[in-house]
DNA sequence: GGGATATACCTAGTCCAGAAAGGTATTCTA
DNA sequence: TAGAATACCTTTCTGGACTAGGTATATCCC
């Protein structure tokens, strides 16, 4: 079913940066933010679990993001993220990187 | 002098593709190769040779480059890479899947 | 009741690429 | 003859994405 290929689902470097955009508009929980992620995109990027958490976590440590456990909609209890300021000052940081970064690819990739 | 920065140099998986685009050019070898892409890239990007020859070899290995020994225009030796036809193949598809990874990601970061 | 499905989380292990930090050798110029 | 620039190489470290397992619970339907 679907996807055969061996490609990365991802771009390295690119998960923290979109897991701190979705963050910037209100708590989420860790389900929510893959969900949301691939909805954004339209179905082109899909975040694995086994990626996810290991991230977040990772983001825990570095006080990007505080989580406390709460209750879902659907009455499920579930981990909630939210940005700290620190957290918002590196996503300004990251996607501003990001951008000069893709530039100067396509600088490179465009140039003849 | 100048970068006292931790943020990365590159985007990580970028850096077969942008090889593969500069010697989509004609041959070059590796010391060139790394010019060219922080000329192209107008000082953007910069690649450390510690980077630089690793990658060359895994691209020697993967069959997407040939290499041989030659002469600079300086008169130094050097060993000159060029493209196989399946590192052109490559070239495609890895800068077809940077644009769709790049554009998804955009929605991501722009979508409200 | 009992399966299936979707939701929600977690972790241990693997793999790979980029970067740091060392090294060698040669050419040219001041 | 010292230095800078050119040109290459390797070993080691590290971090992150992915694989492949796992747990638990809520809801829906037979």
């Amino acid at each position: 079913m679907g996807d055969h290929s061996s490609n990365p689902d991802l771009l390295p470097g690119t998960l923290y940066m979109m897991i701190l955009r979705t963050l910037n508009q209100g708590p989420l929980h860790g389900y929510a933010i893959a969900k949301r992620i691939q909805d954004w995109s339209k179905g082109g990027l899909e975040i694995e679990d086994g990626s996810l958490y290991p991230a977040l976590n990772r983001m825990l440590h570095k006080e990007w993001l505080k989580a406390e456990w709460g209750v879902t909609e659907n009455n499920r209890k579930a981990r909630f993220y939210r940005l700290t300021p620190l957290g918002k000052k590196q996503l300004e940081t990251e996607s501003s990187a990001f951008n000069k970064m893709v530039r100067a690819i396509q600088l490179v990739m465009r140039t003849s």
